[in-house]
DNA sequence: ATCCCCATGTAATTTGTTACATGATTGA
DNA sequence: TCAATCATGTAACAAATTACATGGGGAT
């Protein structure tokens, strides 16, 4: 989905800054979506030439106005409009998958520390699911289901790595015990 | 991970043409990543020109000849090298979320719809991962838990979506009937 | 006969990512 | 006074997606 529409559908909720944006979709929609400044920005501008949305200007920080966006009744309409006819991918981009896949070429020390930092990362995408659900108890069902699946996914997420963790720590060792010395020999040359 | 990387841990484990490739990516990393051959066919081409594969060539349907591609020892150290460095990114897009998200904006026809053909995606990428372990039970002991966990995940997914459908539903149902004709009249308008 | 599967490739377009530049306010 | 947070924006670059072109072989 391109940012603009992105935009259109959190400012739907409430008004916000750009910055404010960037913090939400991290903060809250991080599990299932993620965007940049660099993207948000333009987006905001374009859709403000179009009408879609508009904002009030307050001097802020630095040599930009701040600018508090809001949708109009035109973005509403279209809004609407794009949902209507958007299809459902769902895409996941794992790098972090890849390299486990590829645990063989890595040192375990390595997978160890991956999966450890991967853990850390699904820790706090729950910590702001907790966060928001405790804020924002029944903002509308959209909301809750999404946030509920969010916490569902990463759970099991979580419990998965934490609880095969040692395992596939144990087989790549074996492994690697089994047939050392062929890629990196480290003792036993013959020369 | 860029698609050169992704075809050299690909062509790690066995041979395969462009077209295989592709496959295997949607079948068996499929719930992962995804690419298309837009992007495989250059990355190919780009591996071979720095020696980091070779392949076969025969004469294969259409107007040009059909190659199988091999990793070469340059290839396995290449891919080792950047394995070694690569950030475990793990960013998932969406749009099906999104859509969840704004079910508000949606009949509630479309919403179920939705669900189902998510639900379907999620059967298509279980069978074949249940297909792949029924064919190589232990190619790796990383392969093995990035399927497993793979597996997890869809079930969660699943399960998640089979017993909130329902009721998501009729929350929209109800939140529809106590605000209805707020866009969309259809019928008592003062006219 | 016709349709689908195999199989590779190029080019245009769109898109996102990254880095950079700027600077006021708040709290330690 | 120093770092972190707030806040917006541009430009260069890298990348994927999409559409298109080509055509043999097997199944129905």
């Amino acid at each position: 989905m391109d940012t603009e529409t992105l935009c259109l559908c959190a400012l739907s909720f409430e008004p916000a800054t750009g910055y404010d944006l960037k913090l939400r979709f991290e903060q809250v929609y991080g599990h299932f979506y993620a965007t940049g400044f660099g993207s948000i920005y333009p987006a905001l501008g374009r859709l403000a030439e179009e009408g879609l949305v508009d904002f009030v200007a307050t001097h802020g920080p630095g040599p930009h106005p701040r600018k508090r966006y809001r949708i109009t009744d035109a973005g509403e309409k279209t809004l609407r409009e794009r949902l209507a006819v958007v299809e459902p991918i769902h895409r996941v981009h794992s790098d972090f998958l890849v390299l486990m896949l590829m645990a063989d070429e890595l040192t375990p020390e390595r997978v160890d520390a991956l999966i450890g930092q991967r853990l850390e990362q699904i820790g706090t995408q729950l910590k702001a699911l907790e966060k928001a659900r405790a804020c924002n108890p029944g903002v509308s069902p959209g909301v809750e289901f999404v946030r509920e699946l969010g916490r569902t996914m990463l759970r099991s997420s979580e419990h998965y790595l934490s609880s095969h963790r040692k395992a596939l720590l144990s087989s790549l060792r074996a492994r690697q015990d089994s047939h050392s010395s062929r890629h990196e020999p480290i003792s036993g040359e013959t020369a």
